[in-house]
DNA sequence: ACCCTTAGTGGACACTGTCCACATTAGCTC
DNA sequence: GAGCTAATGTGGACAGTGTCCACTAAGGGT
């Protein structure tokens, strides 16, 4: 029943993002009186943290999809290179094909706060976007593309670069402009972080 | 009046985020009912695209007021390359410093869209911060320390490398993060973007 | 057989955005 | 000045939301 309501609401949020996963709609899917719902989870912020990480585990899984897909042996300087280009084109993408649920997996209530859970501060067992991100970053140092010295945090520029594409071109100020514009914006942070490495 | 209800939407944004510029409660600070705020608006979308337009042109007006305070002639490398960076650390500051317009700044809803108001797509009229952004960028090509030909375009991934910074270590995943990381953050950024620009 | 935890129900409250009909008032025309 | 018109604010209502409280089954352990 819980897992109901969390995937009643990964579909509400899928179209119409967090302010759409409203507590009483879900429990109308799941098929229950509104009130059912305060056994399971304490707030409505509560069910919403859930589908926040159920949202942000679904775009570390296409991220790692989209990764296992690149071939070449790891320490390939090509490869690696390949990789991390695919770990941005992913991130992007699925902020495209999915906005409700990108949105969704950063509106985390303050409440129920990223904690560990999803990996911020640390890469740990389970894979996240960052920590994807900071395999990608080491392997291109192994691969000799990186520059050793250079690479202590380079993963926050690299993220926000691709984040904060994501976020204006799709609910930010640049969202209204042309389709082709858009691609156009995302191939320039791609290439200007690639640039960036050497 | 219409003015009134904007500056009490402007001030429930500053503490509270988008969510907070809700209708009622501002008619309440102006000291009438509800209904009266339906002569001046539309929707309450419509108060609260006013509330962003306002809160992005607070953003616009920090970021001249820092950019002023920068001596040395306009052309001068060094100079230039201040003036780069203090648009961004303004941007940073300001994202950091009200938290609550920022992200209300960015909040414009669907219906009344950013149209050309905030110069999102043209630098136009108005100082803005895209506008600010293209004019340092113009200046350090004319300083010669950014290649004429890498120009085109550039001013995106780094709008987006700092308006990323602002969203993840403001309200995303790396907010709970202590407060000299998210400095080292945000100074991590300013000197990918100083250091792409060679 | 009892009791006690768990899961779900029904009813209520305060709050929100929004619609409708009404009152007031300012300004204009005759 | 009298009266019409447009603008502005009021009062009351409705649906929808999150959330609290008291209540009712059902099931399992003693």
């Amino acid at each position: 029943m819980r897992a109901g309501l969390i995937a009643a609401g990964v579909e509400l949020a899928r179209s119409g993002g967090p302010e759409a996963v409203v507590l009483r709609e879900a429990t109308r899917i799941v098929g229950v009186v509104p009130n059912a719902a305060y056994r399971h989870f304490a707030d409505r912020d509560e069910l919403l943290a859930e589908v926040c990480t159920a949202a942000m585990n679904e775009l570390a899984d296409r991220m790692t999809a989209d990764l296992t897909r690149i071939r070449g042996k790891r320490g390939n300087p090509d490869a690696a290179r390949r990789r991390l280009g695919a770990i941005g084109s992913a991130y992007l993408r699925f902020a495209q094909e999915e906005p409700g649920l990108f949105a969704t997996a950063f509106a985390v209530p303050r409440r129920h706060s990223y904690a560990d859970r999803d990996g911020a501060t640390d890469g740990s067992i389970r894979s996240t976007p960052l920590g994807l991100l900071r395999a990608a970053l080491d392997e291109l140092v192994e691969a000799g593309v990186l520059d050793p010295q250079r690479r202590d945090g380079i993963e926050y520029p690299i993220w926000s670069a691709v984040h904060g594409t994501a976020e204006l071109t799709g609910q930010g100020p640049l969202r209204d402009a042309p389709d082709a514009e858009l691609r156009r914006i995302e191939a320039l942070t791609l290439t200007f972080i690639s640039n960036s490495l050497t």
